[in-house]
DNA sequence: ATATAAATGAAAATGATTTCTATTTAATTA
DNA sequence: TAATTAAATAGAAATCATTTTCATTTATAT
């Protein structure tokens, strides 16, 4: 998916087509990785004279609710949004690398071999699941192997 | 486990065994279901004469560190705990009934299975999973099959 | 019993997120 | 292309869940 698609997503959901939405889109397409509501608004600042932090907000979740962004959970209670190009249809996962943020998104899974097996144990009927992988993804395992320690971090 | 072994615990923690803790921790094991903060405290407030809503963020935050508690996580961006019987060193997921809110813990898993598959495809590193499992408990099956529409009920 | 560090209540602060409202803008239609 | 209209936006203010602070109390080790 690019921002083509997505721009036919919003179409599809009656959302306008604003220069704010697909700088948006853009800004997490380009940076494969999650960021915070505040995060985007000082990226995105630099490219509008007039930008609201409500502004990102909304079109955050709106973004959410069409399934162009996925929300990451982190133990703080903060908002966190990435990129989804898989979009809501197609079932899959996230892997969030916890040193530098990025996600990828993961289409194997095999939790249906097991559901049938939870539902007979605890007698309930199971109608989605939720699944975010964590761990280090392959740049930062390289940096990681070779001592370095460069590369854009996440907060502690 | 019972309050017993979350006592022990909670000595092992080195956090000391109060009657607020007590009843927290009993609390949970009555209802087992997820409780925002303030819901504890609102019941909970009906045993003592003097009970702080900080002493409640203060405690679940603590009984969640040392996995007595856990986090269920919804859309709304706010904390909720449910008991957690199998503690921190036990891998194992939880199901949540959306209906009643009734937290299940699930020991199967079959992630591993793919773990590898996941790692070779990304080339990363999976040190983590999380997975929240949702659907409908026995008890709210029953209630839905036979036409009825009593029980506790989550908040939409 | 005493000492001491931990736990607590109450009040206040914090800060992320949302609401409100007047203005602007995208997209539809004449 | 201009007019129309509902949606989107900025900016300011409000909200409200959660945390901090600090003086007091309490669990527990001695």
């Amino acid at each position: 998916m690019g921002s083509n698609d997505c721009i036919e997503m919003l179409r599809k959901a009656n959302l306008k087509i604003t220069p704010r939405r697909k700088a948006i889109i853009g800004f997490f397409l380009q940076n494969g990785r999650y960021f915070t509501p505040e995060e985007v608004w000082i990226a995105l600042r630099e490219d509008f004279k007039h930008l609201g932090l409500p502004t990102i907000y909304r079109n955050l979740r709106e973004l959410e609710d069409i399934g162009i962004l996925i929300r990451v959970f982190r133990s703080d209670q903060r908002l966190y949004y990435a990129i989804c190009q898989l979009g809501k249809g197609k079932k899959h996962h996230h892997f969030v690398c916890k040193k530098c943020g990025r996600v990828s998104e993961v289409e194997l899974c095999n939790f249906d071999d097991i559901a049938g097996d939870i539902e007979s144990k605890l007698n309930c009927k199971i109608t989605s699941h939720f699944m975010q992988i964590e761990g280090l993804c392959s740049k930062c395992m390289e940096e990681e192997m070779s001592g370095r320690d460069e590369g854009q971090k996440v907060k502690e």
